[in-house]
DNA sequence: GGCGCCTTTGACGCAACCCTGACGCGGCGA
DNA sequence: TCGCCGCGTCAGGGTTGCGTCAAAGGCGCC
């Protein structure tokens, strides 16, 4: 995995690296900007904490060794106001110190001298599980002068009232909705809601767009959004 | 009557050891045991994705040695259908199967010998950045007309009195109300209340949901909460 | 070892859904 | 003008899915 993102094209992701050895926070944004991540970097304490509330940044590497104040009370600093996750890295290797960083809040400890590997994939993971739960669900709701249709709750609401959908006639507005304003031909309808096996019967069509239109439109004679393009297919619009 | 704010009574933390070493797994039961949380173990990969399914965890602690399957295999199991903390143990201090475990979704990694303090530190860091973001903003009390749940208690009044629910029964109503409003589907509920592996049983959901209605509907036979999709899923309205 | 609770499984009636065929209508081309 | 094709409408029948009940299997607890 070499770009941090993944999938849809998305915002960088923004690092906060805080660190007072010059060299090893050259290494770092060297190997992290070649990645595209966006880094900031602090060498002291005070400045690592303006930074932060300033940047946003969405994961923070930091050295508990700084020249200002205790790295725990930066954590601490930290994790006053933001869920942030926090990469330690120090030169102890002591258990007691690792307890106390962790628990004062800090995600991860790493120990010098780490792998630069290592390190990255331990990013990768902090930065993966601070993302969003939901797998993209967020509210999609399309609203014509008559209906709303919210494709994540599968509703529809009419007049203020729910109208009861059966599986097919859901399948068929969720395609046609999903390409608003779009002709959707007959062949596509058909195999997106019947399967890939179908696609000559136009019947089944002409039906369940006659139960949509009589269940959605304000006069499903002279239907308003469920346009019939004939001898090609079907269009939604708002 | 406790504020649901603060001051919740929270159920104890349930860890998943996995390791094919008795005396690892002796080691760490027994000191999770003395700190209060809920343990349990399994010596192979098989049992441990099925107790996975089986208890819902809130932490996994896995040995990548494992007879039976290989540890990163474990976890991309477990990926598939969880976001559950998975803390992995290994022998190997090679940064190739540090890389590997984490990019496979793992949360942490520990080489062999490790020190009982540090492990726990880590799973009390990665129990509670798993912990729901919103100090209050999570909405824990859901309250109907008839009944009130509470999802941080594990509780369901109905007129002032607790009603007793199974663990089944309860899972499927968790999910279910975390979803208010949107509609579930079968296959979405199985997997989540039975585990992965399940996906066509609908007579379960049928039997459970039975159970539900009758114990929290003011009228089982005719539903107002609990509202079946034929064909689709179910729904919790509020 | 026995008991009780929870889960799983099977059978049955009933309602809802999906498919199908028939018919009427309008547009278009011959 | 006639015939054809595509679309909309309606009603019936086979099938599926759901709710309900009951009983068997598993498991822990006493």
């Amino acid at each position: 995995m070499l770009s941090p993102a993944e999938g849809t094209p998305q915002a960088p992701t923004r690092v906060l690296v805080i660190d007072d050895e010059p060299q090893i926070v050259r290494a770092l944004v060297i190997n992290l900007k070649a990645r595209r991540y966006e880094v900031d970097a602090a060498h002291d304490g005070a400045t690592a904490l303006r930074l932060a509330a300033a940047r946003h940044p969405d994961v923070i590497v930091l050295d508990l060794g700084l020249p200002d104040m205790d790295g725990v009370e930066v954590i601490k600093g930290l994790r006053g106001w933001t869920r942030v996750p926090i990469l330690v890295l120090s030169a102890r290797h002591s258990s007691d110190e690792k307890v106390e960083a962790l628990d004062a809040g800090a995600d991860d400890y790493v120990t010098k001298p780490f792998g630069m590997d290592e390190l990255l994939a331990r990013l990768r993971a902090a930065v993966r599980r601070a993302e969003p739960a939901g797998g993209g669900e967020d509210e999609v709701l399309v609203e014509t002068d008559g209906f709303t249709v919210d494709l994540a709750a599968k509703k529809v609401n009419r007049a203020g009232k729910d109208v009861r959908l059966t599986p097919t006639e859901w399948h068929l507005l969720e395609v046609l909705v999903r390409n608003t304003g779009r002709l959707v031909s007959q062949k596509q309808l058909l195999q997106e809601v019947w399967g890939p096996s179908y696609g000559t019967e136009t019947n089944y069509l002409r039906v369940y767009m006659a139960q949509l239109r009589r269940k959605l439109e304000a006069d499903p004679s002279h239907p308003k959004h469920f346009v019939t393009e004939p001898g090609m297919g079907y269009r939604f619009e708002r």
